[in-house]
DNA sequence: TTGAAAGCGCTAACAT
DNA sequence: ATGTTAGCGCTTTCAA
């Protein structure tokens, strides 16, 4: 903004010219190449930074068919997991030099199908990728691993074998230990509000809710299982069903802490005393669920765990210490851990 | 993954070899020049269609000098009300066929230093920023602005006049009608717990703080004011002077919801009674001022209007509509609005 | 309406 | 240790 418009053209030609190099020799210098001079070295650096002169990435990529960025997609980033996850990852990848291209499908799959076109047009290095509620199909993702761009998905992921990266909190556990700590505390009519199961972390954490009831001998109630969005309206209409005639249940448990709260909340307005007369348990700790009166139990996922997993790992395929031998990996499964606060 | 490795070179000479056409005909079809004949312009679109092929976009870039992509730098996007804003930004851009490259400074000045370095690097079509609170000098960006790509700033923005564009939300209205609220309320003594006045919003908000209480001849204690970092830790030091020794305050002005978040719960585990002995104002509409006991009175930004005023801005500039004659532009206001709950 | 050719800025053989 | 040269895939004059 001081100096007058510059006709400078900021290429490693201009560099060469001035410092009468040629251009290799500059870009060997920029690329920290082993057979340069020190001499020359020094004085190319002590040019560029004189200058202040940066490398131009798409021409670079275009020679070398990398980026030095990595797509991301999510549902939602305002989704509290998924902002700690990315947060994570953002960090991660820039400590290495890369670039996230954050992109959201809204949960919409159409958006994702464009967004991963997209994300290819721009030829990322990697694409990383928590899937929307209804992805049942991944070939859009083809084009990548096609071209191999290494894919990796968190959080919602393929049920089926794919050819990529999976990485995913304990859903299963998450349930198991939510249940089990409901029952032990001697709980006898458990609710469950359950997302829909088409999605494998509401397919999982269903599993692991069964598995306990099953170890412990109870029987699910068909009418105390609800299979829905995971909406605070849905959530208050569960609550209002289950209320509407006893016998009433002495638990919920739901798949999510936007449900858990929104039934804390209803459970508050009718006078349902929490915990005397109901335990609540949610799932993934989300700030409110520790601030709300009485503060309610859930299952941690770690996010900032699964996005150090998920940095590691693309690192690796970037760095190609993975090759594509390995063409379905076994998912990786980052721990869980339940906890109890003043809703059980 | 279905087919066997192509040796698809998935280029524009590959379609135009195909279809014995020249290049500069499917370039043409795929820009929507005019002068194409419309069955060629079929024949393409639908050999495209077939093939999946997908525009290489560091190529067209290096060619025309634009990305169709914009850098965002902000402190945390953990900040609730980043992470709205982004979210608007995202989609908003999307739409209109821009990937966002998303990176944190962490609130580190350096940091910020070096992303602004490398969104120039990756020659992005602009740059929107929420600086550090640390920064008072603006030069880093120069190499945008120098280089003719457009930079806006929201938030946390230059103080100094700086050739770029600058959204905010109203922070001196948002103060000052916090302030008349508790005064109106009959509040007599009114504590302040600012950030520090290095940072745009700190500043304002004190002073439509400060014109709230000249209005109605109140004076200000300097020992009821804190200009500190806003973390819970410090809103608890902060309540532990100021409750150390009689008079004590009857209201809290937080400058942002984490801190009267903090105040509030200190205020719970002591016993002074919210509101009856002490009320409580924050700012931004933090989603768990609204779900703590008793809920607190705020200021709602909007930061989805904040975000839509920048994709319309940016969108200007990316376009050309605003050329840089317009060197030092107003800032952009967006209203704000306070939000009463049980906290007054 | 279409094609030929040059070139965006950089890197990597190959040559010296 | 350095230079020469070709080309990554695309767009855009200019010419036909």
């Amino acid at each position: 903004m001081k100096t007058p418009k510059q006709t400078k053209k900021n290429s490693i030609q201009e560099l060469a010219k001035a410092l009468r190099l040629s251009p290799a020799t500059i870009s060997r210098v920029l690329n920290n190449h082993p057979h340069v001079h020190t001499t020359t070295r020094n004085r190319v650096m002590a040019f560029v930074e004189k200058t202040g002169y940066t490398r131009n990435i798409m021409a670079s990529g275009l020679r070398t068919n990398r980026t030095n960025a990595v797509g991301l997609i999510v549902p939602r980033f305002s989704m509290f997991m998924h902002t700690e996850v990315i947060t994570t990852i953002q960090s991660g990848l820039h400590a290495h030099g890369y670039n996230l291209i954050i992109c959201q499908s809204n949960d919409s799959l159409d958006m994702e199908k464009d967004l991963a076109r997209t994300l290819y047009a721009s030829r990322v290095d990697a694409v990383i990728a928590a899937c929307t509620l209804s992805t049942a199909d991944f070939s859009h993702f083809d084009i990548l691993t096609e071209n191999d761009i290494p894919v990796l998905f968190y959080d919602r992921v393929p049920v089926q074998p794919y050819n990529a990266c999976i990485v995913k909190g304990d859903d299963f556990r998450g349930g198991f230990i939510a249940a089990s700590h409901l029952i032990q505390l001697g709980c006898k009519r458990i609710s469950y509000l359950s997302g829909s199961l088409t999605c494998n972390i509401y397919i999982d954490r269903y599993a692991g809710f069964e598995k306990a009831m099953m170890q412990h001998k109870m029987a699910i109630r068909k009418d105390w299982v609800f299979y829905q969005e995971l909406t605070a309206d849905n959530a208050r209409k569960a609550m209002y069903r289950l209320f509407a005639k006893a016998p009433f249940p002495d638990a919920i448990m739901a798949a999510n802490d936007v449900t858990a709260i929104a039934v804390l909340e209803y459970a508050k307005e009718v006078g349902i005393k929490i915990p005397e007369d109901l335990r609540i348990v949610g799932y993934s700790n989300d700030p409110r669920s520790a601030i709300i009166t009485p503060s309610i139990t859930t299952i941690e996922q770690f996010p900032a765990n699964i996005g150090q997993v998920i940095v590691t790992e693309v690192l690796k395929r970037l760095k190609g210490d993975v090759g594509s031998e390995v063409l379905y990996p076994e998912p990786i499964i980052v721990p869980v851990e339940l906890i109890r606060r003043m809703s059980t």
